[in-house]
DNA sequence: TTGTCGGCGATTCGCCGACAA
DNA sequence: TTGTCGGCGAATCGCCGACAA
């Protein structure tokens, strides 16, 4: 049984999910996380369902077999389906053989322009009111020397259903309005205020619209405990399953993340003090783009990357930013310290209880776990397709080296074809161009670099209460030159009681209130 | 991911469906018919779909593990997901010992009545037009002796929202109508004209309403092909699988049927010119009870029961009726024939091209497959399970019994314990006893009792274009006297490239555009 | 630039008996 | 008994400029 859906262009996908949510690409490598895919779909699971939470590995690495880009028919949210096949030892993908598809960049951009329903636009009077930067970008120009400029618009919702309204420019001050038929259009609908609604135009200057949904009942809710407990089931016999995801409940798909950023998240020395930030846009559309900024307090994690950080902000007002967030969602603070992680070959972690509130000694009591670190704790898998790499290197791409690598700790220099995997900005997913037409888009650069703390752990392998070695290597990550590694051990108190509803994004492009995009997927 | 749905109480989920619809028993075994079930979802499926048929078992026996009902979120239709475990030799549940489980009867009786929206109904005006029955056997009632009477009527809807309607006694003549807030009820529920209303009451005098509606496209169009795929890829393993069926695609759950309803219409000696009729309520609702009769012209089945009558009815006019039926869909129609099959031992059936569409002598020209034949085509389960039995017992529920009639060609006297399993007129699916109230509702005994033809014959084993043999056995299926068999063996074809969306039900409880029902389940 | 308001037509909505069917 | 119609008030709907924010 599946809900209503239907399929949908790409464009006018990405444009109605918003410019943050990133979609994995097919035949990528991506880690599955079963208790975010729990977090996504119910904040209150039954025990019952928890309970495969334990019997699951934490992280599953998969190949990404298929991507579905469907809308509600109801609702005409959007949502993704991605089917997923874990990676094992044998069958497994050679990422440039198999090859990440190329995306056809058939060079029609589309433009979008996304604005939240006021209340005057979903009740008063049955008239919309028209940003004017909206009716710039989107509408056909009218002729503003006629008394009353009118013209009939014909847009198409998602699912290419026409809809007609009269577009007006009229009243004092004048302004941009849609008037006959917008009633109508907001009752079938069941627009209210505070959903969000994006106007596209491709280039062909076909206008469609789209719905973004306040209500988080609309399309989360539809997804049920048994799709995760069937998923989890399916993943550990290392079986391909389905995930379904609803971008409506805001940033970004974050249980499903491409393989290369939680890697290369996992190589930066998440030490204790380590000053980070994190982008505001997605826990409140309507705020200008800004950054939180905060101290890592805590690093725990139920023997899993998954939300290890935990963070005390400096704002500590802010309630919907949460607590706990992981290491790929969050940057590095460039402050004192070392651009790149640095290889400490006589330091040593010293042992420390994470889940004590106050701490000493912040700078010793302290915890660097790392990819290789992040790599023992796969298990049921053949680690020989795992190994050590340069940052900007995927780690799947050569079988004969990796078996040759397997406790080697050296770098390694770049294998992989021309393929543009694992080499863009986006790390993976399919990236967009964010096309400031105006202002309320911020373009600074991305220029936050993995920052590691310059520290003098102490070496002390302990169990955790899972009965999990949790091992930490710091490493180094310098592009070309090979680097060497250190093991050490952490506790790792598993933490598994907070379920709060809300999703973190990894990238900087900002979303106003207002968001003006022009989309441009995987140009090459 | 699944569709928006809510538990729903069982009198009330049998008063929506109606009373043709047939809730198999928890525990109770059924058969599970692939291509029916795919026939329910879809009636062009493509063609991966179809390979899926190709693989499967054409039935599978199975234990009723789960019975969920449930209503839609979005259209209020009410539909059954079942989870079926499919019998196998290791494990299998002894009826009679897990016990098929008896339906509380908690005295609650609650009483329906129907009415199809007629397009006043469903615009003009605003105002329903109440029928007068609907208006005693449900609502309060009114005193009418006042000048214009009146009354506030709350009434739930199905996931329990409670809708107040004017209830008024007006006009000349006078009539009943539900006037104020009717609009808005039609308007939110997205009732049109054709749609049906079930207003039903509780024994404490609560007033509930359910809609039943004449699009195909609210509840059967979300079921995926895939969900089917799924179903069988997990029965072939003969793992759990699930099933969800939605009644208002007309008729009963007719994929997925009663084991011993099944195996008692293969009992009997269904023959080219045997005469046939079929009650005609759930082709159009609007029309009261009749009865089509006809006569079976071929017999052709790809190795399964399913279908396998070739019908002409004597009326073909009547467009809307299947020109194949299942043979426990229909009822022989007593003639100058016997009233139960005869042991013939010394004849046997003529070997028959049922292709062909003129039949030179239709009393020789015949096939009678019987349950001895139905057992035998049961791929990938052990037999030791199958035995024939008395017409009113269970196949299932002697192990050591049936180990030892492999082979054998007896009959067997019941061994069943004081269990009601296989035993009630509904033939193991929850009954109802249909109380007619007033009139529209035919109460005609169910006389009509297997009919076996008194042909001659001959044996001859053919193996049939997909490999399968297909033998016959007549029975006796006298119910005390044990009976002997013998086989033969008949050329099935198989015909797959007809489906269409019709159902069938078997019984003939009577439903007329005003149904009246006294709705009382499971009753001991 | 745009959200909300009061105003005012025009158009429905929604209740009514009058008819047949 | 009940489906549909024309009628009529009344209550919205839906378009408008006028204001601020």
């Amino acid at each position: 049984m599946s809900s209503q859906q239907r399929r949908v262009d790409q464009k006018i996908w990405q444009c109605c999910a918003g410019s943050s949510v990133k979609i994995p690409k097919l035949y990528s490598h991506v880690y599955y996380f079963p208790l975010g895919h729990l977090e996504h779909i119910c904040p209150s699971p039954n025990p019952n369902t928890l309970s495969h939470l334990d019997r699951s590995r934490p992280f599953i690495l998969c190949t990404v077999s298929a991507v579905d880009l469907l809308a509600d028919l109801c609702t005409d949210e959007v949502f993704v389906k991605l089917l997923l096949t874990p990676v094992t030892n044998k069958g497994v993908h050679e990422p440039h053989s198999l090859e990440v598809r190329e995306d056809k960049d058939d060079d029609k951009k589309v433009v979008s322009y996304s604005k939240t329903l006021t209340p005057s636009d979903a009740n008063n009077g049955g008239a919309f009111s028209v940003p004017v930067e909206c009716a710039k970008l989107i509408f056909p120009p009218l002729d503003l020397n006629t008394e009353k400029p009118f013209q009939e618009l014909s847009i198409s919702d998602i699912h290419g259903k026409v809809w007609k309204f009269r577009h007006v420019y009229r009243g004092t001050p004048l302004r941009h309005l849609l008037t006959t038929d917008w009633s109508e259009f907001v009752d079938k609908k069941r627009l209210v205020g505070g959903d969000s609604l994006i106007f596209m135009k491709d280039s062909d200057g076909n206008i469609s619209v789209g719905v973004r949904r306040q209500t988080k009942f609309g399309g989360a809710a539809k997804i049920t405990e048994k799709s995760f407990t069937e998923a989890v089931e399916l993943a550990d016999k290392n079986l391909a399953f389905e995930v379904v995801y609803y971008p409506t409940a805001k940033g970004w798909c974050n249980f499903v993340v491409d393989a290369k950023v939680v890697e290369d998240a996992m190589n930066i020395s998440w030490s204790l003090g380590v000053r980070i930030e994190l982008s505001s846009k997605n826990y409140d559309s309507s705020k200008r783009c800004s950054k939180f900024e905060g101290t890592i307090s805590a690093l725990s994690a139920p023997n899993c990357p998954w939300r290890m950080l935990e963070v005390k902000w400096d704002e500590p007002k802010v309630s919907q930013v949460p607590e706990r967030v992981s290491p790929w969602e969050v940057e590095t603070i460039s402050d004192i310290f070392a651009l790149h992680p640095q290889f400490h070959p006589t330091k040593k972690l010293k042992k420390s209880d994470p889940d004590s509130a106050a701490f000493s000694d912040k700078k010793g009591d302290s915890f660097i776990p790392n990819i290789e670190a992040f790599l023992k704790m796969v298990p049921n898998i053949e680690f020989k397709h795992f190994v050590m790499t340069s940052s900007n290197q995927t780690l799947l791409n050569n079988d004969a080296f990796l078996d040759s690598m397997q406790g080697a700790r050296h770098g390694l220099f770049s294998t992989s074809t021309s393929s543009n995997f694992g080499n863009d900005k986006s790390n993976g997913f399919l990236g967009n161009n964010s096309m400031a037409v105006s202002s309320n888009v911020s373009s600074e650069p991305n220029t936050a670099a993995p920052i590691s703390l310059d520290l003098s752990p102490h070496s002390h392998d302990i169990s955790n209460s899972r009965g999990t070695k949790f091992a930490g290597t710091d490493s180094s990550t310098e592009k070309v030159s090979p680097g060497s590694f250190m093991l050490f051990g952490k506790i790792i108190k598993p933490v598994r009681s907070d379920f709060q509803e809300f999703d973190i994004k990894g990238n900087d492009d900002c979303e106003g209130s207002n968001e003006i995009e022009g989309i441009k997927l995987a140009q090459k």
